[in-house]
DNA sequence: CCAGAACCATGATACAGATCAAGAGACTGC
DNA sequence: GCAGTCTCTTGATCTGTATCATGGTTCTGG
């Protein structure tokens, strides 16, 4: 009993190579909560951050309305956050990338407002927000930072609801695409070519379209000369363009 | 010189029917931010809050890129948030009643995210920021009801987001009475007879719609029976209907 | 109380994107 | 390595809402 809780221990542990990390060595550590803390403290956060939570291609982080506990930071992978409409669909509310924090809806109810899931392999980072709360009383930064985590979180809803209600097919798709670039360029990856982790359907989803639109805008970009597209992969050829497909209005 | 100030004041405390209210006898106090406090942290809070904030209509509380200074609640009237998208076009973000709070956005860049105008002659309470986190540090109650804030203004928006990119005119417009119906309830005023204190053209681009597509949803609800409309007067008539009317979805 | 300006209602028409349909490609598990 | 399934693309058609146009109503300041 005592052998087989070990070997389960090890297996788990195995599939996340670098389950060792701390927030200390973590290659995110400069774009991650420990953007706002000194040595001193990171120490004490270390002690409540929960490295191990490897994940499988489609499977939950949380669900919908469960019981709030943590909040999660993006180490790799990529996950969508989602709510289920009480008629049963799905409206994908955001896209998290590594460096990223999610999970932050849950606090104002003690539940979670929404759902997430994993769009493909992905190792996460748990951080039990009672312990965090308490460790931020102490810590005047990292209580700043959690504020401006929220503020952020809301500003880029914002964003979103402006896109979805002022701009057409082609600026929300040439807006998201700009927007993973920009975050792929802050973890110094390319700007200019990258793999999408997410499905047309959920892109369009996301940006209030159908499958069928994204497919075409995608089509009608490439003719165009401001994308190459092989299924998932995306080449930006042409940044001005698609920033000024983007531009008309925010 | 000395005197002129005095009567300044004089004047303008007197546009402030109450502005002798501390949140102590504020009749919102249960549910605006002292709801999470006890007497002695009341006392406190009461130091920092600024209540000297008459304002008329279409006057701004603060404007998109200034200085964050204070987030802010409104003790009577109603106020619009919008940003302004680069091609120079307003996007209301949301419409903020008595105990409710705004300006958030504005913690994360240290500036102002977003506009707020009055909607009518407004009472408003500033709360500056600094002093507030401060005090947060102290009381983790307080500290607690501002992340919930935040994190209640997070799914807000995640329930816009949805109505925008899954919901019919009619849903949107049925939602937005039902929210400022259930608003009207928690301050024990009528849910179902108000007057709108926003114009069509605000529900339009806050919804995502235009102006005549809102005057058609009424005109349409109020042949079907469910509404009763006159200008802003509202009334609701078949509750269920309207709930209907907003539930195909979320 | 009146004139000008907002604001609102309603009809006719246009169009972006949804929906329906069908087939091609890519991935999955045995 | 192949069958079945999911994902993506492209075409044809439909539709809800935008747009354009006009007149009525309400509000505001002098």
């Amino acid at each position: 009993m005592h052998l087989a809780k070990v070997s389960e221990d090890t297996i788990f542990r195995s599939c996340d190579h670098d389950y060792k990390v701390t927030c200390d060595t973590c290659r995110l550590n400069r774009i991650c909560i420990p953007l706002a803390l000194n040595a001193k403290d990171l120490e004490q956060l270390e002690k409540i951050v929960q490295h191990t939570k490897p994940m499988q291609k489609n499977e939950l982080l949380y669900r919908e309305n469960t019981p709030f506990q943590s909040i999660y930071a993006v180490r790799s992978g990529a996950i969508k956050a989602f709510r289920t409409t009480n008629d049963g669909r799905e409206q994908v509310t955001g896209f998290y990338f590594p460096g990223e924090i999610l999970g932050m809806d849950g606090i104002s109810e003690d539940r979670h407002a929404s759902s997430a899931r994993a769009l493909e392999t992905a190792a996460i980072c748990a951080i039990p927000f009672n312990a965090l709360e308490k460790l931020s009383s102490t810590m005047p930064n990292l209580q700043r930072h959690l504020f401006q985590l929220m503020s952020r979180e809301i500003t880029e809803d914002q964003l979103l609801i402006t896109l979805l209600s002022k701009n057409s097919a082609d600026e929300r798709v040439a807006t998201l695409l700009l927007s993973i670039s920009r975050r792929n360029a802050r973890r110094h990856l390319s700007a200019t070519h990258f793999r999408l982790p997410m499905s047309r359907v959920d892109i369009g989803n996301y940006l209030g379209l159908t499958v069928e639109t994204i497919s075409r805008v995608f089509s009608r970009m490439q003719k165009a000369g401001t994308l190459r597209v092989d299924n998932k992969e995306i080449e930006i050829m042409d940044y001005e363009a698609l920033h000024h497909g983007a531009n008309l209005s925010n």
